[in-house]
DNA sequence: ATGACGATGCAATGCTATTGCAATGTTAGC
DNA sequence: GCTAACATTGCAATAGCATTGCATCGTCAT
């Protein structure tokens, strides 16, 4: 544990504070380690990367994150639940990232396209939109042949 | 059983066989239940909604439907898949209607929009689509208020 | 100190999806 | 018609993910 480990430490433990999450040491662990990640993970992907711990407080605290708007859960048809985290402007209340998510057929990875949202789309009178999720299943550019 | 029964029945098994589909009794019913609907429904519903009938054999029913290009699957981020009858243009290599689906947060019923198109999507270079599922929540037609 | 409150760990449960296998029904060739 | 191949169905079992209950532990304010 150097001054580097303090330092990232402090870091983690800001963001976590300024979502009004009480920084506990397995709540340090676990948002350092979601920022090391390039795609979303599942409870299975954190429970693996993860020291030794255990596996409901892990998906508790990925609850808690949820509902406080450091990270937001995505639904890609596979059957686990997959988190990643937010862009800073979401919060308990709201979730900003109305982005589109990727899965990758080929090395089945989700992956945040936080750059790339999903346009107004006109409804059939008299239905009110409050929430939308767009998955699109492809080859990601990791994967692409060529 | 009158008349209607039998032309009814003749409608249903034509559909079958034009998909290629062993009309047994079971897949009449099924499907005769499946066009009765104006939601999308799970499997559970399809249980329910069917006289007594063994679970297994309605899944497996569903399945061979869907490969053959009879009904699509929905991923309503419900947890329990959503099963509505396609268009006449899917086949079992493809599915044809690219269409939004909607979930209705109040009656927690999920309709396909069958003339709501997903649009064309700008992915980021080297990423090639292959599949995409819109999902859209909030308040349906029925249960808008006013 | 101690009592309240939040966080954690462990056990248990529920629900959906999926497969194995035996029994049954159906069809085509003989 | 008989029979063997094949498809369908029914029942049992399993896997996997999500979720809750409860006891324990840590922390913090009084
Ligand atoms: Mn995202
Ligand atoms: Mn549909
Ligand atoms: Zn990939
Ligand atoms: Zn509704």
């Amino acid at each position: 544990m150097g001054p580097h480990t303090i330092e990232m430490t402090n870091d983690i433990e800001h963001r976590l504070k300024n979502k009004d999450i009480n920084p506990t040491a397995m709540r340090l662990l676990v948002l350092d380690f979601l920022t090391k990640q390039v795609a979303a993970i599942s409870l299975n992907d954190l429970e693996k990367g993860m020291g030794p711990s255990d596996r409901i407080t892990l998906y508790r605290t990925l609850k808690t994150f949820e509902e406080k708007g450091l990270v937001h859960s995505i639904e890609d048809g596979t059957g686990a639940t997959k988190y990643a985290l937010c862009e800073d402007n979401c919060d308990g209340d709201q979730h900003h990232d109305l982005h589109v998510h990727f899965y990758c057929n080929t090395c089945k990875e989700t992956f945040c396209l936080p750059n790339t949202k999903i346009p107004e789309i006109s409804l059939p009178k008299r239905f009110q939109t409050e929430e939308m999720n767009l998955i699109i299943k492809g080859i990601c550019d990791q994967c692409h042949p060529g």
